[in-house]
DNA sequence: AGAACAATGTAAGAATTTCTTAAGAAATTT
DNA sequence: AAATTTCTTAAGAAATTCTTACATTGTTCT
């Protein structure tokens, strides 16, 4: 099995960087982000098992952050947080978290805490269930976020795993044109280096599976010289 | 719904008549318990949902009735206590509590806690409550959840307990896909390495017993680069 | 306890599907 | 019309899944 991806959000980096360290030491694989925006980024992106979120963030703070990622996924959410009031606990874990830890804290019993959160995660049974059908939808085109699988006009298209992300990404922005080469560094996660043509054969496979007319797209346009997008609708 | 059940376990008396009380103005069912024995044999007897639990007790105290519990079932259990060391914190959680208070504890936050271990534990209960027979079905196949057993076209199949387990997981949720690795992780309930393989043999296995031509399987499919599924019907 | 049977895990090669590359064609812009 | 950008196609490479056989573990019955 691949290591438990933990992500680890707070604006001081020292204290991402110290719970990095113990969380490594404990086997798990972690990712950090520095704001509440950068880590909702990075859950819809990335598979993530549990997260450990700062209060007091710039752009988004960690209790907005809680109801967003509530919203999309059902993982095991620990807020973290200098306030020790008792009010602030009470919100944070009725917004849907799972767990409050005030700073200071011990590190060891954060990392027992992380332990007891994913032990219950992962058991059989408690099975991710998200409250409401979380749909990106635009025109005929309806991409289920939950099963990652894309409709037209109500019927299911069978996509590779590759056209899914494609497809994922620039659903959850229409209207957006995404450049050949960001599509390639977000969906392979890699820089790009000469693969244009790349993200190109699969544009065309995605639209001989979800356009009428291939030739005439009336979902995935181009824009010449900028790059590709879903048309808003 | 039925309302849920709580069991508060502690010698303190008046702590657990507080505790009830607040409990019960929340709307839950309380059930009383004032040593580890007893609160053993309620939950051995009784349907509870989540247990409040002291560490101090006579006859059996509550660490060592955590790990009893967690032999016999899957319920969330909150630790109380009055000892505030972290290192206890640390026991508590990694012996299998999902939370962990300390005396003297705000009531309004214990009220939280509870709220949010019930909101996970009870996700899937959700989901059950809508299949009132207790019966997952789609297509042909059946699975009863109370006896776990499964039919194809009314046809009882004999499956292996791992097996089981497999076939319970997908039919919950017909049309998720799960990634061989999520497989795993719900059936067998534990980390590992390189398991793609021994999930694949189980759901040729599956497949050999329900499906008519196993090589073009009609219900339990494999969605390319994804993971397997039972088809939506 | 030992034998017979069932269930599970592991490994390796085969089969299948998907991805990448490249090169020429078509379309658009200047 | 020339230059640029995108499209199309096909073939080989890569990745994923399938299949089979066998070793190991566990269970049941005598």
């Amino acid at each position: 099995m691949e290591k438990q991806r933990v992500l680890v959000v707070d604006d001081d980096r020292e204290i991402v960087n110290a719970i990095a360290i113990n969380l490594r030491n404990e086997g798990y694989e972690v990712i950090k982000a520095y704001d509440g925006l950068q880590a909702l980024d990075i859950i819809s992106t990335q598979n993530i098992q549990l997260i450990i979120l700062d209060v007091m963030m710039p752009k988004l703070d960690g209790l907005s952050a809680t109801l967003k990622i509530r919203e999309e996924k059902n993982i095991p959410i620990i807020i973290l947080s200098a306030k020790s009031e008792d009010t602030d606990k009470i919100l944070g874990l009725s917004m849907g978290a799972d767990d409050y830890v005030t700073k200071p804290f011990n590190t060891m019993e954060l990392m027992a805490r992380v332990k007891s959160q994913l032990r219950r995660y992962l058991r059989l049974g408690d099975v991710n269930v998200t409250n409401k059908a979380n749909l990106l939808q635009s025109g005929g085109l309806c991409f289920d976020l939950e099963n990652h699988t894309l409709t037209v006009d109500g019927e299911p298209v069978r996509l590779t795993a590759t056209e899914t992300k494609i497809v994922e990404l620039l659903m959850r922005f229409p209207g957006r044109i995404f450049p050949a080469e960001e599509i390639y560094q977000r969906v392979w996660e890699e820089p790009a280096y000469k693969v244009e043509n790349t993200v190109m054969v699969h544009i065309r496979r995605i639209r001989e599976k979800i356009e009428i007319n291939p030739k005439e797209p009336k979902y995935l346009k181009v824009v010449w010289g900028i790059g590709y997008k879903i048309e808003k609708i």
